[in-house]
RNA sequence: UCCGCAGUAGCUCAAUGGUAGAGCGGGUGGCUGUUAACCACUAGGUUGGGGGUUCAAGUCCCUCCUGCGGAGCCA
């Protein structure tokens, strides 16, 4: 007999064949002498048939007990069927129970979100969480791409820091040999040096937010994506956000259509980010025509959730809104040289009320302007010694942007909240499992 | 932190202030083609905790806890 073990992706090319699978009863279902079992393997399903009359003792008796998620090692030969899911399947021949499972707590009908979360290690075995997932892998995979294809390194920021990057309010705190730690807000600070040493750098890893946010747009612990550029000003920055998305966009189009049709995701909403260029708005021009919206935004004043969703609903495609008050954004920005109020500062909306993806500025290269800046912010001058050495040796301009994975990967998917685009997530009253 | 909503069987939810129910899941039985199979039977409850009003509370009031949605802040 046959022992040849593949994978349910592998199994067409194996018609006919005896092969041997390993992996878990997803469902089973029984119709009298017939047994209906639907394997999973992480790569696909296949329904197994174990009949009766036609198997030994044995085999029949492992089938029927047999329970949802128990693990096994099944041999049979393939055969295509026109009632079969997927057009093959598996005319039990062997079978041996790795373990029988007791009840699986995750069934077929509907379930609560926070069910779920606190079953988040079993709900990852559902179908709908191996697509998110599978997008998130090929969502990263392209970024990397983007960046390693065209000349970046990959700088690795720590994740223990000596101060925060903007406020200190939000920082996750811990005990550091005696001293206090925190976790990264941001890998920027530490890019921008590297870009002085590499010209073009990005980091990618996880970053921390002890912010007290109860939305479906926030995580404590989320990934970012970082590129830091020498020598790239404003204007590039922009045309860099737009080339980024577009091409991550399109990758994952090509790359995950199966997934994003499990998610019943419309991608014909997704296809003009593919082509460019992107709206673009002057802070001063969004607030107009805000206020023509009927939004009680007054100028100077940071844009709310609700103003976002506005603007982005005119338009089929990102949306780069530039230019805020210098004083509602981070003090490491470059000043806008015709108006001094404002900074040169982008954030990045997504389309469908997915809100901010990316924010990038360019950064401030006067030691002077970030001197008094750090003064103003009341932020600890001596942690940032080092930061201000990439104004004292070598001065120049450069800019960078960072973008969340995960309200990446929920616009991309069109799930509503963050929760199920991370395997893990980490928000404020959960930190299990 | 603030505002709003919710908490009933393992899960998802019903139940005019008047005997706590259904579907799914579990168990038993039936069926040779099921597609979240179907059919029959069956077990399963301190209605989140505490206090109060009432002849009577899952239901009304107070309080605490937990969760959900949102605001602020951000990616």
């Amino acid at each position: 007999m046959s022992r040849r073990v593949i994978t349910i992706a592998e199994l067409t090319a194996h018609a006919g064949e005896e092969i041997t699978i390993r992996g878990w009863v997803y469902n089973w279902r029984k119709k009298g002498k017939l047994r209906f079992i639907i394997l999973r393997d992480g790569f696909g399903y296949l329904q197994c048939i174990v009949f009766r009359p036609e198997v030994e003792d044995e085999v029949w008796e492992t089938a029927v007990t047999l329970t949802q998620e128990s693990s096994l090692e099944v041999t049979g030969t393939v055969v295509a069927d026109e009632r079969a899911p997927g057009g093959f399947e598996l005319k039990v021949s062997a079978l041996k129970a790795l373990q029988i499972a007791p009840e699986f707590p995750i069934g077929k009908k509907d379930h609560g979100p926070d069910f779920l979360l606190n079953n988040r290690h079993l709900w990852l075995r559902s179908k709908r969480q191996h697509a998110l997932m599978r997008v998130r892998s090929q969502v990263e995979f392209a970024i990397r791409e983007f960046f390693q294809g065209r000349g970046y390194t990959l700088i690795d920021s720590p994740i223990l820091t000596p101060a925060a990057c903007e406020g200190t309010s939000s920082l996750f705190e811990t005990e550091y040999f005696g001293e206090t730690a925190y976790l990264s807000q941001s890998g920027q600070l530490y890019l921008e040096p590297a870009a002085a040493a590499l010209g073009k750098v990005y980091c990618f890893g996880p970053t921390f937010r002890a912010e007290k946010s109860k939305t479906r747009r926030h995580l404590t612990e989320f990934w970012m994506v970082e590129p830091e550029v020498a020598w790239l000003r404003f204007d590039g920055l922009l045309d860099l956000c737009e080339e980024f998305l577009s091409e991550v966009v399109v990758r994952v189009l090509e790359s995950c259509s199966e997934d994003l049709e499990r998610l019943e995701r419309d991608v014909s909403r997704l296809e003009p980010t593919t082509k460019r260029p992107y709206p673009r708005l002057d802070y001063a021009e969004a607030v107009a025509k805000l206020v023509e919206l009927g939004s009680d935004i007054e100028f100077g004043e940071d844009l709310g959730g609700d103003d976002e969703t506005m603007l982005t609903e005119l338009y089929d495609r990102p949306l780069l809104i530039t230019r805020y008050p210098a004083k509602v954004k981070a003090f490491y920005m470059q000043p806008d040289p015709e108006d001094p109020s404002r900074a040169l500062a982008v954030d990045v909306l997504a389309p469908e009320g997915y809100g901010e993806i990316i924010g990038g500025s360019e950064r401030s290269d006067s030691l002077e302007h970030l001197e008094r800046k750090i003064a103003e912010h009341e932020l600890p001058r001596e942690a940032f010694e080092w930061y201000l050495d990439v104004r004292r040796y070598g001065s120049f301009p450069h800019s960078g942007f960072g973008m969340g994975i995960e309200r990446f990967v929920a616009w991309i998917c069109g799930v509503p909240h963050l929760r199920e685009t991370i395997p893990y997530p980490r928000l404020i009253n959960r930190l299990y499992p």
